[in-house]
DNA sequence: GAGATCTAACGATATGGATCAATACAGGAG
DNA sequence: CTCCTGTATTGATCCATATCGTTAGATCTC
C-alpha cells in the first residue's frame, strides 16, 4: 500500500539487512558498510513472485521483513512448500553455486522488504573474507540436517504425528505456549504432506483430548505438550 | 578377511581417497600430497558401523572403496536409510562444523575403505585453500536441492510414481538400461518411505506391464523407460 | 455495509498401501 | 551336499487418510 516498490535512498536499510543476518553478523562495522554498499534493496507487495522455476538465478535474497512462501509445483500443478521465509533468511543459494536455474517459487506472503546481492558481487566476498564462506557453510549443513529430518518424518511417521510435531517445534522455535501459525491451513497441509481436511480433524482431536485450544485460524495455544510430544 | 583393520603404511593408499574426491580435485599434485599426508586410513569390514547416533563427529570420511549406509531410528525402532554412500563421497560434516553430535549410523554394507581427516586438519585446510570452502558449498547445495526434492516426492507422489521414479534416476545416473540396486529391498523400501512387500509387487506390476524385467534380486533392466517416467 | 470470494469445518465414502501370515528362495557354515 | 538363517514373494485383511460434497465462517472489494 504505501510507497510500494519504491526504494529507500538512504543507507541505513541496506544496513539493517546485512547486520540481522547470521553470515554477515561477525564483520566489523567498516566490513559490514562494505557489504552493505553492495547490496540493493527491493520490495514486494502481497502476491509478488520473486523469483519463478526455469528464471536463471544470480542474486542472494536477504529476508529483511515479512514473509515469503517458497515451493515447487509439480507436473499434475499440485503446489508442495518447501519452507517459509521470514526477517533473517536468505535463499537464491542454489542457483548462486551450482549455476542452475530455479527450481521452485518464491512468493511474498505479505508485504515483504529484502536485499539482492549479486552472484559476482558474492563471490568477491568469499574471497575477501573466507569467514563468509565458513557462515554459509554452517547454514547449509542445519538446513541439510533439518530437510533429512523431514524426510524420516514423512517415511517413518503418520501424519497425526507430523502435526503434533510441528506444533511442538513451533512451540519449541518461538519459545512459547502460544503459537500463530505462519501460513494457512492449505498451505500448512501443502507442508506436511497432507490435505487441508486432515490438518483441522487433527486439530480438532487435539483440541478434544485438551491438548491444545484455538483461537482464530492461526492462534493456537499448547496446553498439554507432553502429550504432543509423546508422538516424538 | 585379508589384513582386516590393518593401516596401509605407504602413501599410495592416501593418495587415492583424495584425489578421487570432488572437493581436493582440483588442487595442484603438491597441494594434494599435503592434504594426503594429512589423512588416515580405515577399513571396515561389512556390518561394521563407522559412527553411531550420539557419538561425537570430529572426522570428515571420505570413502574409497565400497558403500556405507547412513541411516536414522526412529524412537519406536524404524530404521530409515536416508543414503547410500560410495566411492568419492564423503560423510561427517555436519558434525564438524555445526560441532553437533551425530544423530544417524554409518553402517558398512560390505568391505570398505576410508580416508578419516580430523576437524582441525580441515579447517586449517579451508583457510589455506580457500576453493576448498566453495567446493563443500557447492556440493551441499546440490545435496540440498536433491534432499528438497525428495521431500517433495513423499508429500506430492504416491508410493508406486516413488519406486518408478527411483528406476528413472538409477538408470539416468548410471547412463545405462541395466541398473543394479546398491541396496537390499528392505533398505530400499526404507529409503522410499514404505514396505519390502510394496516394493516386490509394484516391481511385478512393472514387469507385468513390460517396463522393465527382472534378473537376479539387484537386476534390472529398463524396457520402456518413456511409461516410467510418465509418472513424473 | 452487502455481495463475492476465499478459507475452514465436517460428514460419508473409497482406496492405497500397511500389516499379518505363510511360502519360496537364496547364500553361508559345517 | 544339507541344514539353517536371512531375504524376497505372494495372498488376505484392515485401517488411515485422501477425496468428494456441502455448509459455515472470514475476508476482501467496491
Amino acid at each position: 500500500m504505501e510507497n510500494n516498490g519504491v526504494k529507500q535512498p538512504s543507507s541505513s536499510h541496506e544496513h539493517l539487512c546485512v547486520s540481522i543476518v547470521p553470515i554477515f553478523n561477525h564483520l566489523e562495522p567498516a566490513e559490514l558498510k562494505e557489504v552493505a554498499a553492495t547490496t540493493k534493496g527491493r520490495n514486494l507487495s502481497k502476491g509478488e513472485i520473486l523469483y519463478r522455476a526455469g528464471e536463471k538465478s544470480n542474486s542472494l535474497y536477504i529476508i529483511h521483513k515479512g514473509k515469503l512462501k517458497v515451493y515447487r509445483l509439480t507436473e499434475s500443478g499440485k503446489e508442495q512448500v518447501i519452507r517459509i521465509l521470514q526477517p533473517g533468511d536468505f535463499t537464491g543459494e542454489l542457483a548462486l553455486f551450482t549455476d542452475n536455474v530455479h527450481d521452485s517459487y518464491a512468493e511474498a506472503m505479505e508485504a515483504t522488504e529484502l536485499c539482492t546481492i549479486s552472484s559476482e558481487d558474492i563471490n568477491e566476498l568469499f574471497l575477501k573474507y573466507p569467514q563468509i564462506s565458513l557462515k554459509i557453510i554452517k547454514e547449509f549443513s542445519l538446513r541439510l540436517d533439518q530437510v533429512e529430518h523431514q524426510v524420516t518424518s514423512f517415511t517413518t511417521e503418520d501424519t497425526e504425528t507430523r502435526v503434533a510435531l510441528y506444533l511442538v517445534q513451533q512451540a519449541e522455535s518461538s519459545q512459547s505456549k502460544e503459537i500463530r501459525l505462519p501460513m494457512s491451513r492449505k498451505d500448512l497441509a501443502s507442508f506436511l504432506g497432507t490435505t487441508p481436511e486432515t490438518i483441522s480433524r487433527k486439530l480438532a482431536k487435539f483440541e478434544d483430548k485438551g491438548w491444545i485450544q484455538q483461537y482464530d485460524q492461526r492462534a493456537i495455544r499448547i496446553l498439554d505438550i507432553e502429550n504432543l510430544s509423546i508422538y516424538k
